[in-house]
DNA sequence: ATCGGAATTC
DNA sequence: GAATTCCGAT
């Protein structure tokens, strides 16, 4: 049978609740892959994993409990064995700059995304009911950092 | 542990 | 473009 490695997002995510267009947009019609912003964002909405990592302190902020199981679930998504927490760790700098994430300093293991940013530019049209930490405001008179 | 440059991959 | 891989610096 194929690894689950193998199958399209859309087959693997199930019971999910992205939409298909929040995969990458219109690049390779049959092979989008999930971005790592996504996937976090996926643990996060399940129970079972928050001995894993689960949202803590303030708000949009979360902490990875066990980097290791975080980095190995990802890779097994990505089809990336040798994946591990140094990397993934590299892939969430880069969302610094891009400001999806930052870091929650003096924190272990803990970032803080960037909802105003997340929500209005990638998600415009995210129906705000069907996920909690997504509810509150935004109006673009705050700042984020 | 955390950061970010550089080369490489798809 | 979004990581992945590797790694020296802090």
């Amino acid at each position: 049978q194929m690894k689950q490695c193998q199958m399209k997002e859309s087959q693997q995510t199930g019971s999910i609740a992205f939409p298909d267009w929040a995969y990458k947009p219109e690049s390779s019609p049959g092979s989008r892959q999930i971005q790592l912003w996504h996937f976090i964002l996926e643990l996060l909405q399940k129970e079972e994993y928050q001995g894993v990592i689960a949202w803590q302190g303030d708000y949009g902020e979360f902490v990875i409990k066990d980097p290791d199981e975080v980095a190995r679930l990802w890779g097994l998504r990505k089809c990336k064995p040798h994946m591990n927490y140094d990397k993934l760790s590299r892939a969430l700098r880069y969302y610094y700059n891009k400001r999806i994430l930052h870091k929650t300093k003096g924190k272990r293991f803990t970032y803080k995304f960037n909802f105003s940013k997340v929500v209005l530019v990638n998600y415009p049209l995210l129906d705000m009911a069907s996920s909690p930490f997504l509810l509150t405001r935004t109006q673009g008179n705050e700042r984020q950092e």
